[in-house]
DNA sequence: TCACATTTGTCCGTATGTATC
DNA sequence: AGATACATACGGACAAATGTG
């Protein structure tokens, strides 16, 4: 028993599914259900909660839309735990900059002044692993452009991987959710090779500079100029993103 | 029309429950639905969608965990829209706080960093009103340390006025989630009336050197000082969030 | 305090759609 | 192509909570 009663989650006005929802999060937290598992089907699940149907649906849908699991339908499907949550935060993000109105040049600019100052943190605190994984990055890129296929993932990724290099688990996070804002609003454009190239290009060229650990202010510049181009592309969404 | 079809949301393999959720949360973005309206009941609902209840629940489910309406129950009760979703935003980020194994450390390095960041736009943008709404703020803050009760929301919202005052809504939506988080952590610790009036103190001295427009090293300092006494009574929060 | 109406919360039975074998 | 196993969805029923008279 702790000395306080801080740790305790409500239970008053609980309701069953937020009950069941709440139980299958702590497994999933406690590690007893990792990425990949498959939970059991709707039925058993009721049957091993004691809990109607209904129940267990909607306890489904809270993690379904909190990222913790996927459901697959048909034969052999039901629900799989996720490997992350990150991309979920990041379609709630969707919905607040709706609701604050916030412009596309807003997001360029807030977007550069914090990944400016992640890659400060990143030069600062990346270690061998996070160098090889940056250029095995870019590589991998070059090689899908190469291929004539764009390599959305891939550019989306490398900031992830610099917000990783911090080694700061809260910029891992902004920037993820910021990202997967981004890559909701680059998803609804049609996708162009040339715009995927010259990402590549300023990705290798400022993975080389901060590499060098003498030229950041050249990479900033870089940095600067790479996202002022995917702001110029974002200009040509729509202004609402509900139909 | 718009020129490209870039602006249609999936329609493949979406499920009815989505599908409704989809519709309600059009009408809250166009307007239609305003803060404080109440939505019809459950069983209604589903009349005008023309679908059963259960579909009807699974998209109140939705709307819910994304903060856009609050369910009551009993007579005179049902889904009523909600005036912010950031809220919604921090018990996820509390998720991946957990998944991520994210420190107070982290978190305090992070957050000092971005409201860094912030104090220096803030300090540039800030017009008239802004000054008037932050005195006021740790006005109303320092009346209820006199009264005896603590001030944690006008705590809260002191630093999300500051956000407010870089005039981009971006940073506005980044601290407020990340306050929510530190809400939601705060709220597991027992109240403290001493160390609500340090931090009331701390936002008095900092607004002080904000205004002057010269002491922003200073009000920089206070700041980190600040967040350093926040994070020293998150260190005794337990380490795990759920029991 | 006591009914009473309203609305959510929960369960069950059944039917349909869908993906895999 | 057909059978299987699963999610999806409908309708009806009752319990529980909540505000009203």
């Amino acid at each position: 028993m702790a000395k306080h009663s801080i740790l305790f989650s409500p239970v008053k006005g609980r309701r069953t599914f937020e009950e069941v929802s709440h139980e299958i999060k702590k497994l999933i937290f406690q590690g007893s259900l990792k990425p990949g598992d498959k939970l059991p089907p709707e039925l058993e699940l009721a049957n091993q909660f004691n809990v109607g149907r209904q129940t267990i649906r909607e306890a489904l849908r809270i993690l379904e839309l909190s990222g913790f699991i996927k459901v697959h339908k048909g034969f052999g499907g039901g629900p799989v735990i996720k490997d992350t949550i990150l991309n979920q935060i990041g379609s709630l993000y969707l919905d607040a900059f709706q609701m604050e109105k916030i412009t596309i040049d807003e997001l360029t600019v807030a977007r550069y002044k914090i990944e400016k100052m992640i890659i400060q943190d990143a030069v600062a605190f990346a270690d061998e692993d996070d160098w090889v994984a940056l250029s095995e990055n870019v590589e991998a890129a070059r090689k899908k452009i190469e291929a004539k296929t764009i390599a959305l993932e891939e550019n989306i990724e490398f900031h992830k991987l610099l917000a990783k290099a911090t080694k700061n688990h809260v910029f891992f996070v902004l920037v993820s959710s910021i990202l997967a804002l981004l890559q909701e609003l680059l998803s609804r454009l049609p996708p162009d090779l040339k715009v995927s190239e010259a990402a590549v290009v300023s990705h290798e060229k400022l993975l080389t500079e901060l590499m060098s650990k003498k030229g950041r202010k050249k990479a900033e510049r870089i940095l600067a100029e790479h996202l002022e181009s995917v702001k110029n592309r974002l200009q040509s969404l729509p202004d609402k993103i509900y139909e």
